[in-house]
DNA sequence: CTGAAAGCGCTAACAC
DNA sequence: GTGTTAGCGCTTTCAG
């Protein structure tokens, strides 16, 4: 069948032992040798069976990758960040997508040990107690991404997402006088509960009653097509926002959308300011103002990360708090 | 260190040939010894090894997917329909990107057959020789999504792209006899090589001379920017085209905004077609008028006929052709 | 219906 | 520097 160790060495008049180590790099073999070994495996076309190897060594070069979603610009460049550092240290990524459900993604999770990964990069909506005992279970490091768990011991990197909501109303607040409303992302997820609770919180600082508090939010799903929901939503009531906050730009560019098609305009009538800094902030029309969350970066820094923890590294702070900031483009004044 | 199918044994009280069986849903187990396995195996908490069992049985249900790019929403349906399939099918995914870089895509390749996954989805740009003979090299499935090949023997999954820009310049000159202005996707891309020559050929049957046809052509890179120059471009001309049918979604949003901008109205002043049907295309004012590319579907039927050769279930056509078709929305008149 | 035993292809001590 | 020899944890004949 297909050519193993076995078959270069015989070729190579050498023992399996000394393929072996040429094949990964260790010095200790003589440069005739290792000519001749190399020679074997081209003549061969001899390329290592990584199952066995994994096998073996117990080591086999892959992280395992859990994302809500694949087909979402916004994690994708998670994926395009934890792929290229991957790439850089010859690790493969096994990925799957979870759809937000908490069973599938504990269940993933597990077919990622079965498939002996060497460690795991998870994105995901709430962090359970049951989360936490597959990842304290696991005797591979676990890395959150842009995922929020209240344990201190689970290593993660993400923005600090109520800080962000501060500086965007901060930010909004400079500009205008008027009222703020916002659209939530599902509240299933831990970081979009932290965002609605900044916002509650910066509101009624700023002396808002609950009732009014109340009007100001919108719930969504997180859709392009639930941010119109929102934009109708914010337009039917009595006294309108003046500038509406969105948790994510696809969901924004539903709000631009949804307001400009009743004929208001953006931002004159109403502001928008969107969160991720995805490609479409500069895709619509005004380009969107956003609060710009580093996704690529996250992705890049989490696999960084893990690739210490697998080196034996140091790794001196393992929660990763890394910067966002304001992204100021046309749908504000 | 961790539980093995021995350890289950040793404790049910059977040999590890019985355990196998148990896992592997064999039927020859008496009711009575399953279940005293089953209770070691829950009792034990013990997860079979898919190393292990991989190269006992040289099989490690998982599929190798290779694409261009994660962070493309186009790209990302196709990713999708694959890995619902794949999870339908008990299969794993191992996905990497190629960066549209033939020797990565090659890299890449082999990478995964070290790997021993049971099969490959292989989306790239142009097919070369170097290709097919890695292809045929490898002893498992190979299926190309949304990727021409000349030859004929491997599988592949796409739609008509000659056919489908026939279509909508047909489309278009139902509704319009001015000039129709293209824009293309890298042409190093055969699919994009394609839908430029029927564009060609199209304007040919037209009457239209090779300089006149010269001017109507923009190439592109396919980003949203490019997209914004190549508007630019058809204002620049004297003769300024009616329509334009551009390559791709992403592309055309640049199309017209890059035409708004200008003060221009679409689909008055100029309509503008698109390609792909993305979830952009409804993301945008005027939403966008667009050839539907079944993304979601290649994938998926690009996974169902990966696992019917995996299986040896029959299979009577290797080469799949998918329909498409014109989704008509705002951007044309 | 169940067990024994021989690998799968490689790595990693341990010798020499 | 290089070879020998155990395994890694499981599947899979082959017996019985």
């Amino acid at each position: 069948m297909s050519v193993t160790i076995y078959d270069v060495a015989k070729k190579a008049n050498v023992s399996m032992a000394t393929v072996s180590r040429v094949i990964n790099g260790n010095t200790n073999v003589k440069p005739i040798t290792r000519q001749k070994v190399l020679d074997a495996i081209e003549e061969l076309g001899f390329r290592p069976n990584a199952v066995a190897r994994g096998l073996a060594s117990r080591k086999t070069t892959s992280v395992g990758v859990i994302i809500p979603d694949v087909a979402n610009l916004f994690i994708a460049d998670l994926a395009r960040g934890i792929e290229d550092i991957a790439t850089m240290y010859k690790y493969h990524i096994i990925l799957s997508s979870s759809d937000q459900q908490k069973t599938k993604e504990i269940d993933l999770f597990y077919n990622m040990l079965e498939k002996q990964v060497d460690g795991i990069i998870f994105m995901g909506t709430t962090i359970t107690d049951e989360h936490i005992e597959a990842f304290k279970k696991a005797n591979i490091p676990v890395i959150l991404a842009a995922t929020i768990a209240e344990s201190e011991e689970l290593a993660s990197v993400n923005i600090d997402y109520y800080q962000a909501i501060q500086d965007a109303i901060q930010f909004i607040e400079e500009k205008s006088k008027g009222d703020i409303g916002f659209v939530t992302s599902p509240l299933n997820n831990r970081s979009n509960e932290i965002r609605k609770q900044s916002f509650v919180d910066a509101m009624k600082k700023s002396g808002k009653s609950d009732a009014e508090l109340e009007k100001l939010i919108f719930n969504s799903d997180d859709t392009y097509d639930s941010g119109i929901q929102a934009s109708h939503y914010f337009l039917g009531l009595e006294e309108k926002p003046e500038t509406i906050l969105v948790s994510s730009d696809e969901l924004a560019l539903g709000v631009i959308h949804g307001l400009q098609d009743e004929g208001l305009k953006v931002p004159e009538d109403i502001a928008v300011v969107g969160f991720d800094n995805t490609r479409l902030a500069t895709m619509v029309r005004p380009t969107l103002t956003t609060v710009m969350q580093p996704m690529y970066d996250i992705g890049a820094v989490s696999m960084r990360l893990l690739t210490k923890l697998l080196q034996g590294e140091q790794v001196e702070e393992k929660q990763v708090t890394l910067p966002h900031r304001i992204i100021e483009r046309d749908s504000t004044k």
